[in-house]
DNA sequence: GCCGATCGAATTGTATACGATCATTTGCAC
DNA sequence: GTGCAAATGATCGTATACAATTCGATCGGC
């Protein structure tokens, strides 16, 4: 169902275990369910998964140079904490890159595919108005999907990968500085930039996606959090 | 001197061995003493490195990542022979972003930077006059660093690290399919790129920066090349 | 009582070992 | 001589072992 594993499955199901846990772990960071900073211990993840160190390894540093964890010398992984300045580079990127990922894709983009987006975004809403954990968790990835699923109908591979690197990373800066309780994305923005693509409205799509991505960006509160384990934590 | 070996050293000092057999590697395919398709055996990388298997392979599963080189199960690593329509997904991704960097770049760029990539330009010309091997594998990756110089001024490490992929992959690319004998960029194309922003011809300079991006691609040979070691290879 | 040094447990860095898979070649039948 | 099958060699996949480093705790000094 989920792209990633389609694709990697119609490969050549070459599937190492290592890149097994390395999806799992990253599924795990962008749900939320691991937080900025917890420590990744090799010998952990290995149990967890009842493979070797040498497993746990390979995995946590394919997700080092994706940037979902950063791995310290001598002292181990942990799930990426990214700072302000980094925070801002993603979503920097992200207003480069989507616009003319979204042209591409609308040029390519067929009924099917449309209907297909639609679909996702029901799901999105359906998921909006349920309570509980899970529907949150799932919410945050089909708020996701959307955006992954145009670069993959954009048909470039690698333009995919790195909307793919793009979105965890939100996730992850989301989860760190987002401050409204509604989580990602605003849903009905999707909505309405499907809407100007099927009316062929493309420059208005990528406006819309500009703002979209701003929208996002301006619920964070980028300011350097130090430590806070100081007395700031008391003087409230 | 290069900036990427300046970078990992900044950061911490804290290459593991790995990188440096990544870096190491990477640079001979970028610089084509590496031709596509070559075996990188784990046992030999890791001989001609004095380090163990283990290592050899962390380095090469790197590179995997970054789509210099395709690991195959079971089979073993070779420098990645990437296909007509990879060829052509790695320029729509350079037309795809080049611009965006191009635009960030300019709007941070101090007098310095501009002094500094006329240098590097100077290099380059000062490269393509000359003659041998040597010469020539400088002037490729000279050529590829004016990109990699603008991406870097932009100030986010995040597209610099995609343009560092896409250049890499273009060398491969280029060492495929190229036809003119003639290396891989027009130079003076660069040096009208430069002129274009110092007189904050911002829009000039994207279209000049397309137009170069389409003439490398112009002259490339994209059409698929089956193995060729049939009958074809002496029909001629 | 508080601060710094030394020791120990835990964790990572790297190497080696063993089982599994694939390519090649040898040998046999036809 | 040709074609298929089994054995052989090389290479990869994974686990384990040992060395090096870090972090925390205990102990001694002030």
């Amino acid at each position: 169902m989920k792209s990633a594993a389609k694709a990697t499955q119609a490969e050549d199901s070459t599937d190492t275990s290592a890149q097994l846990i390395r999806d799992s772990i990253r599924e795990a960071i962008v749900e939320r369910r691991l937080s900025p900073g917890t420590k990744l211990s090799e010998n952990d993840v290995g149990n967890l998964f009842n493979v070797s160190r040498t497993l746990a390894r390979a995995a946590l540093q394919a997700l080092s140079y994706e940037g979902l964890v950063s791995v310290e010398k001598n002292r181990g992984a942990f799930v990426a904490y990214p700072s302000p300045d980094e925070a801002r580079q993603i979503f920097a990127a992200r207003r480069l890159v989507e616009p003319g990922i979204l042209r591409e894709a609308a040029a390519r983009m067929t009924p099917g595919d449309i209907s297909q987006l639609k679909q996702l975004l029901l799901e999105e809403g359906r998921l909006m108005s349920e309570r509980g954990q899970t529907a949150r968790r799932a919410e945050i990835k089909a708020s996701g999907d959307f955006h992954l699923r145009l670069a993959e109908i954009s048909g470039n591979a690698i333009m995919q990968r790195f909307m793919e690197e793009l979105v965890a990373r939100s996730s992850l800066v989301i989860a760190l500085y987002g401050q409204s309780t509604v989580s990602s994305c605003g849903h009905s923005e999707h909505g309405d930039i499907i809407a100007a693509i099927e009316n062929d409205e493309l420059d208005r799509a990528c406006r819309l996606m500009l703002h979209h991505i701003a929208h996002i960006e301006a619920d964070l509160d980028l300011r350097e959090r130090k430590s806070l384990g100081l007395k700031e934590a008391f003087e409230l």
